[in-house]
DNA sequence: ACTGTGACGGGGC
DNA sequence: CGCCCCGCCACAG
């Protein structure tokens, strides 16, 4: 399980994000959100977990962890409205999940 | 089996 | 927009 939240995770391309419920959908596990914060705290470090948000691009991290998201994001392209990310531009679109658009 | 934890998500006011 | 409540699931002690 954390293993493939992880392997999801490391899906998100760059200049993209997903939502924590997206990517535990992603992964197999639709309803397991939470589950892709375990995931995170048990890899923390070697994946992209900066492309990694809340629902409506919302940063829910704090204090430096959450200005370091929000930095890397911008770095990767990434477009901000407010304090939220431009989910309709940049949430990550998989393959399988793309639509006509 | 129970309790505590957690970077969640949705609904109501 | 902020606040509260509920539901959801897996891990650790």
């Amino acid at each position: 399980m954390l293993a493939v939240l992880r392997q999801t995770v490391r899906k998100i391309p760059k200049g993209k994000v997903a939502t924590y419920g997206q990517v535990a959908a992603e992964a197999g596990f639709p309803g397991c959100a939470r589950q892709v914060v375990w995931a995170l705290h048990d890899c923390g470090g070697a994946l992209p977990w900066h492309r990694v948000v809340g629902a409506g691009g919302r940063i829910l991290l704090g204090g430096h962890a959450g200005m370091e998201q929000r930095i890397r994001l911008q770095s990767e392209g990434v477009a901000f409205q407010g304090d939220r990310v431009s989910m309709a531009r940049h949430q990550w679109r998989p393959a399988k999940r793309a639509r006509t658009g």
